[in-house]
DNA sequence: TTGAAAGCGCTAACAT
DNA sequence: ATGTTAGCGCTTTCAA
């Protein structure tokens, strides 16, 4: 077995409770005390039992996050942050994929719970009332998902969108397509949100096509679509989407931007490494996977009275695929 | 609080110890007695705590993963599978990113080492000696890494860079450029020694390149110096480069596959999306991530005689950018 | 400022 | 087949 506290104790000639003291309360032991007892911790190479002390301080010292993907590289980026935050603040991370199951989500919160904190719950799938359910077994916060109580991280994907059309006005198209991902999906629902308030704004037309699987497929299926409504932009969902529309408009001998611009959402690595280059918007990740365990964190030693929802900005990321339309 | 295990023997009547065995080993009590338990403890639902749990019997129900980068897709598709795997076998995993420096990798396993019954590193690059002495802390299995006496998840490598070769030779190359990653990380020894061998076999020349940084960047400085080295093939160490390549040849209005042919690795989704789509290798990352796991869990109950390690094979994925050489 | 002792939730002897 | 009891490694009263 690995070195316990007792052992320490022995070595510096003190009692267990001092080393524990030392360790964890260091103004209530002499100063001479605690170096020797440090001492010693060092020479055994002592690291504290986390399970035994969350045993019984009620504290693991871990969190947890659950994401619907961990092949989706927006998930994985939270999840960087997450961790580097978490072990920032001392916090050891749990993951947990759900494979895009709203059930899975809700039976992995309640695995989790009993070894961690708290979790953080990113895009869930689940309905507002088990949402609700799930924040009662152990403390949550959401990304992406807003609801009333709870605390959030969000990203302003419907501002993002809003700065997509403005930026296509600006270019001049007055008639574009949105490729609309899940309908039920609050990051649709958002982006939608923000294009229909700048759809009204300009007065331009829409054509709202979809909805599409977010894939690289559902991008080839909705680029006919999109030609045959003979809109001059066309705004995909997410990168991966607008991809499977370039990669379509190109068989077909339709040249972008020259015949019609394309826009993506996500800024993925490949939306700059392609040809030409994707206009797309850039979705604040790592900064929202800080948020995330810093309003955790807060979360724990609150009165839970208020619950923060944090909007971190998106970014419009102008590249090759949006010029003004032919006339 | 909770619910306990003393709330569930009360409610059922029984000792804490009865329920204890009611839960952990079903044959030692009697089935009307076990069907009470069960029927107490859902009622309650109640959840054994496995840090109490674990205190008791050494064992902790979890298993760490450290990676050297979440945001490489190549290291998320490992953790996806083990993360999976691990689930399945009713672990639950930590996740620790180690932003590829040795000494945080190190650290890393030693923080984890109280709380997880054993952890996969991957790809570490830390020496042998102190991949040895991180050994000594926990159980540990490696990830595209060989050191006598600790299991080894592997991907071969060598055997995808043979075929890459094999496959342009077939085409009528005689000339090919390699453009090497980081000399010093085991992939690019691994895949220049598959291509080492293979380039002896056919007795063709090679031009070896580099090293070259394993991103975009690289890359685009890679081509020019392949391109001044008139070969009629461009393997790249991986896609990112391999993608930087065909940007770079494409500026510079040299046709791919018509002028040179160029190979990636590692089969990055968007290699597929690429046009023309990038032939490469598709490395078993799903397979070798569940490997990982069965191994870790089989080296838990074994006496630590042999250590495996078991290779998964790589696929070579041809595509659009290698065709025969104009002659 | 320190030590002795109780106990967190659970399992594993040891009894019965 | 079941109950009693002694810890697992640690923190935290309570006393000294």
């Amino acid at each position: 077995m690995a070195v316990t506290i007792r052992d320490v104790a022995r070595r510096a000639h003190v009692s267990v409770a001092t080393v524990s003291r030392a360790l964890t309360s260091p103004e209530l032991v002499r100063p001479e005390t605690r170096t020797r007892v440090l001492a010693a911790a060092t020479e055994l190479g002592y690291q504290p039992n986390r399970a035994a002390r969350g045993l019984i301080t009620g504290k693991t010292g871990n969190i947890g996050i659950v994401v619907p993907d961990l092949d989706n590289p927006f998930f994985t980026g939270v999840l960087k942050a997450v961790q580097a935050r978490a072990m920032q603040a001392d916090y050891a991370v749990f993951v947990a994929d759900s494979d895009e199951d709203p059930v899975a989500e809700a039976k992995l919160v309640h695995a989790m719970a009993k070894q961690v904190d708290g979790v953080v719950l990113c895009a869930p799938g689940l309905e507002d009332s088990q949402v609700r359910e799930v924040a009662g077994v152990t403390s949550l916060v959401l990304l992406n998902r807003r609801l009333p109580g709870v605390p959030a991280a969000l990203m302003d994907s419907a501002g993002g969108m809003h700065a997509v059309i403005d930026h296509l006005v600006a270019l001049g198209h007055r008639r574009i397509a949105y490729l609309n991902g899940p309908r039920t999906s609050w990051s649709n629902q958002e982006r939608r949100r923000g294009l229909m308030t700048a759809v009204a704004k300009h007065g331009v037309d829409l054509v709202d096509l979809g909805p599409f699987a977010p894939r690289f497929e559902g991008g080839l299926q909705a680029a006919d679509l999109a030609l045959a409504a003979a809109t001059t932009a066309i705004v995909a969902y997410n990168d991966i989407m607008a991809l499977g529309v370039l990669a379509r408009l190109r068989d077909r001998g339709v040249s972008v931007p020259g015949d019609v611009s394309v826009t993506g959402f996500d800024d993925l690595t490949y939306a700059s490494l392609c040809s030409p280059a994707l206009t797309t918007v850039a979705m604040p990740v790592a900064q929202a996977g800080r948020t995330a365990v810093n309003l955790l964190l807060d979360w724990l030693d609150s009165d839970h009275t208020d619950a923060p929802q944090i909007m971190a900005e998106t970014q419009l990321i102008v590249r090759g695929t949006t010029t003004p339309p032919k006339r």
